[in-house]
DNA sequence: CGGGGTTTGGTGACCAAGTCACCGAGCCTT
DNA sequence: AAGGCTCGGTGACTTGGTCACCAAACCCCG
């Protein structure tokens, strides 16, 4: 499937309902809303980089990825930035609805981490199936709790876990199948809400161990073991 | 009034839309909708120190907060708490509303710092009213707004704002009209996120400047004025 | 190809905050 | 009055964040 970047295409797919399959909580809507949902959305592709929303514009689709990436960051009063999560391919994008139905500006930055393809649901569609569909609302309200849910995590990671040990994990999960980290310390910096010195430090510290080795812009795990080892050990003391 | 603990009544009051008045969202509901409402819920009181809701059981009330404040408090894995919000009269305990439609349990502990009354809405009540009602609908989506703004707020402020700035802050909430704080420093390091030392040392140096006085149990903010001014001064660096 | 600028990472000194261990002072109960 | 709490104070140490600066790697462009 070629990339074509920012195109749009309108809603009527050849095969109305394919998408769908990507969202278990909307399998069990009943048909002629699954028709509704696909004829009121349409499908959305974006380059990576874009800047998919931001503070002080109001929202007005909600989005559920079926392809790609996207990072949800705050930036604060004194102009500094934390990471909050990131959006998977098959996830809603749904603090945004809050937004949405609220006429509320969002309050966090949404960034395409690679080319992503989503599909956009205006408001008018949105709240429509929020009142005609207990399904599609159980839909939503299940994405918020997981989101807070992660949020709440996110809070106490922050507060009570040792850097290193948050480092271990996230390098965990950005790493790809053949253990390599394709980030610059600036970059792991801010995912933890931390300074560079410190990951620089951190980072030389898991090489001297032996668990990883170090190039510039990437960092391949020789022993992911350790690491997990590490969150292990931290997540039950 | 005399406290009732525990007591329920059933929502059939004699003037039926009184409480409806201390929340601006639902003014707009159209009378049947009010009534169905009324109807549909119950006012409750519970004793200061009640845990409302704590994970693993599964909310079925969203509760609509007339008297009273509410603390919400995540316990982590690690077995430490962090505060996360303070719920005050005129506001809902909303976060539980996504775990009422997803049918998800309840991630944080809510505990009555007070005695509370509150209007508590069944599960099919609130779906009810979540399908029949656009103003509902956008009720409870901008308390959501409102709550996931303060979360990302106090993020921030975790992550970024010295302590002393903080706790300054935070006196300033917690203080009666006489500018007493009444609570150890064990609860303020609790709702701090930090330990007692940071705030016993940190009161110290306040005291030394002549902020406040301390004696147990209580801090008295002898120049508040110092205190909001360090708070502003943080604001906008 | 070579030089200048930019991006990335490394370091040391210092400060702020969290942790640990321990103590003593106030308070309550009986 | 005695013993047992809760509450707060303190010193020593570790971890993490900040600042100032430098050096190596990369990029671009003439």
């Amino acid at each position: 499937m070629a990339a074509t970047p920012l195109a749009e295409r309108t809603g009527k797919m050849t095969q109305p309902s394919q998408w769908l399959d990507k969202f278990a909580g909307l399998q069990a809507l009943p048909p002629e809303v699954k028709a509704e949902l696909t004829e009121g959305s349409k499908i959305v592709s974006v380059p990576a980089g874009t800047l998919i929303f931001a503070p002080g514009q109001s929202a007005d689709n909600l989005l559920l990825l079926l392809e790609g990436t996207v990072r949800v960051q705050h930036r604060s009063d004194t102009g500094r930035e934390v990471f909050l999560y990131r959006v998977h391919a098959g996830e809603s994008c749904v603090l945004t609805t809050a937004c949405l139905l609220a006429d509320e500006d969002y309050s966090a930055d949404g960034i395409a981490e690679t080319d992503v393809r989503a599909v956009a649901i205006p408001r008018a569609t949105f709240d429509a199936l929020a009142g005609r569909s207990p399904v599609f609302r159980r839909f939503v309200f299940q994405a918020y709790s997981r989101r807070i849910t992660d949020l709440f995590a996110l809070i106490d990671d922050i507060v009570f876990q040792r850097m290193d040990v948050r480092l271990a994990g996230r390098l965990l999960e950005l790493a790809d199948r053949a253990g390599v980290v394709r980030a610059t310390h600036q970059v792991l910096a801010s995912e933890l809400g931390t300074a560079r010195e410190v990951i620089s430090r951190t980072l030389s510290e898991f090489q001297r161990r032996g668990w990883v080795e170090q190039s510039r812009g990437e960092v391949r795990l020789v022993h992911s073991d350790a690491l997990a080892q590490m969150v292990r050990a931290a997540g039950h003391p």
